[in-house]
DNA sequence: TGAACATATGAACATTTGTTCAAACGATTA
DNA sequence: TAATCGTTTGAACAAATGTTCATATGTTCA
């Protein structure tokens, strides 16, 4: 364990030198990566999904999509901030009820190859 | 108060009956939506988006994905399994390496969908 | 057969996440 | 102006998630 005492605990070499630097060299920079996650993350949970959904069909105020989705107002709330902070939803205000709709027409695309996904591996 | 027990504390009602009933009628089954959830749940942590766009590159045996990634061997293999069963990647095995792939053409869409929107929205 | 290696897996732990509850905020209306 | 309504927001809390560590599994090679 003498000469090896810096690596004893590593586990596992690399194995194919040549792939490795081939895909390091085309990765995504990380900063990206971790970008995009946060988007998909988005797309993670079925509240925000329903929301998401119900809003391709009809622009709808808060309360009625949380009737819609039979969600605690409150609930939904937070969840269109999130939707709204990714640019998702954008909304209008029309006295005191507030409008909501989807800002973005790659939603209705991403849904559906997610969808073609689950569909085909059942 | 009295005949309103039962819905005193609701603090949100319909405000449009027609679009709550319409869009209500339109909505998928909330287990497709969790299914939905769950499959985009995969892409939303940037581990296994890295996995994922390494493995778009080419094909890699574990110890490589991980010395690409930077990553432990055991993190990386517990989320090959979540991506395995989410069907999104595929191995074969030879001798004791094993090598992972790509098993869906929907990944490389979904990404570049996601780029896009997070390309503008910035 | 036993040592070495690539990979998988379970438990533990810290972190993140989604909901609820209570309260605040704006806008309307009585 | 006060009460009401639709919405937002912060704190608290339980549940879910990702990594690490230790160990197990299966394969090769000496």
């Amino acid at each position: 364990m003498s000469k090896h005492d810096d690596i004893e605990n590593i586990k596992c070499n690399v194995i194919h030198r040549d792939v490795v630097d081939s895909v390091s060299d085309k990765m995504m920079e990380p900063e990206k990566m971790e970008e995009l996650a946060e988007f998909f993350k988005v797309f993670g949970d079925s509240t925000r999904l329903k929301i998401l959904y119900a809003l391709s069909i009809s622009e709808m105020c808060v309360c009625d999509i949380a009737a819609v989705l039979g969600t605690s107002q409150s609930a939904v709330s937070h969840q269109l901030k999130i939707l709204r902070q990714m640019r998702l939803v954008k909304y209008r205000r029309e006295g005191r009820v507030i409008y909501y709709s989807h800002d973005d027409e790659h939603i209705t695309e991403i849904f559906r190859k997610g969808l073609e996904h689950i569909n085909e591996i059942k």
